[in-house]
DNA sequence: CAGATATATAACTTGACGGTTATATAATCA
DNA sequence: TGATTATATAACCGTCAAGTTATATATCTG
């Protein structure tokens, strides 16, 4: 089993999350969306499957995968304890978190940038 | 610089975390409480720092380390945008959360029976 | 100053991770 | 049936993470 903190700490893996939020998707969908290798995609999608962040269902060859939010939860749960000291310092904050949007956007755009040969 | 998942995928910083959370601590306390050696637990306060988890306070030869939350309000954001599927399906999750948690805490049982000698 | 105390850093080992290419598996199609 | 399509798995490689022991650094104490 892979605990979800394993499952996240990988930002292709982020990634792929983030496109199974807006609907399933075949895995040559994602191989074409992340430049990186289809063997490469199925395993960053065996690590999701084992940390049961993602379920499949198998069409003919083909395989749509899903997202399975449920395993946020425990996530979310740990950072339960710490929003109260967050919110108690939240002006401190905003600052910060844009900083931080505008890091991870630029990184995003950086993934997206897969020569098209 | 370290991503807050960097920081957050090892389960013994979680425990500092958590345990700078209750209040700031000497790094001695830190490898009394956790049964990895001394430079051991240094070297992940070092990560922790580096992705400003924690702040430090020297007095004399000791090192005070104390929690500073911000950048979990970037996990905590990511997040958010699947706070809403998982709220949808809410009645489903209830047992599965409490499951991890006791796994969590049984890891912790673990973690704690440092032989005492 | 010499020793003790508290912490950090260096050097090393081991194992796992993320990527690759090559190949296996399985279903469809002609 | 044989070729094609879609995906998974195997084998391999380079890098890095997490632990260790040994040592450096810095402060306090006698």
């Amino acid at each position: 089993m892979i605990t979800v903190y394993e499952a996240l700490v990988d930002p292709t893996r982020r990634r792929i999350l983030d496109l199974l939020r807006e609907q399933p998707r075949l895995v040559g969908e994602l191989v074409g969306l992340l430049a990186i290798s289809q063997p490469g995609i199925s395993k960053h999608l065996r690590v999701l499957r084992e940390a049961s962040l993602v379920k499949v269902r198998q069409e003919a060859q083909r395989r749509w995968y899903e997202l399975r939010p449920e395993p946020l939860l425990e996530l979310d749960d740990w950072l339960g304890s710490y929003r109260e000291l967050l919110t108690e310092r939240f002006d401190r904050l905003d600052n910060y978190l844009e900083q931080s949007q505008a890091k991870e956007k630029e990184q995003q755009e950086d993934d997206k940038v897969k020569s098209d040969d």
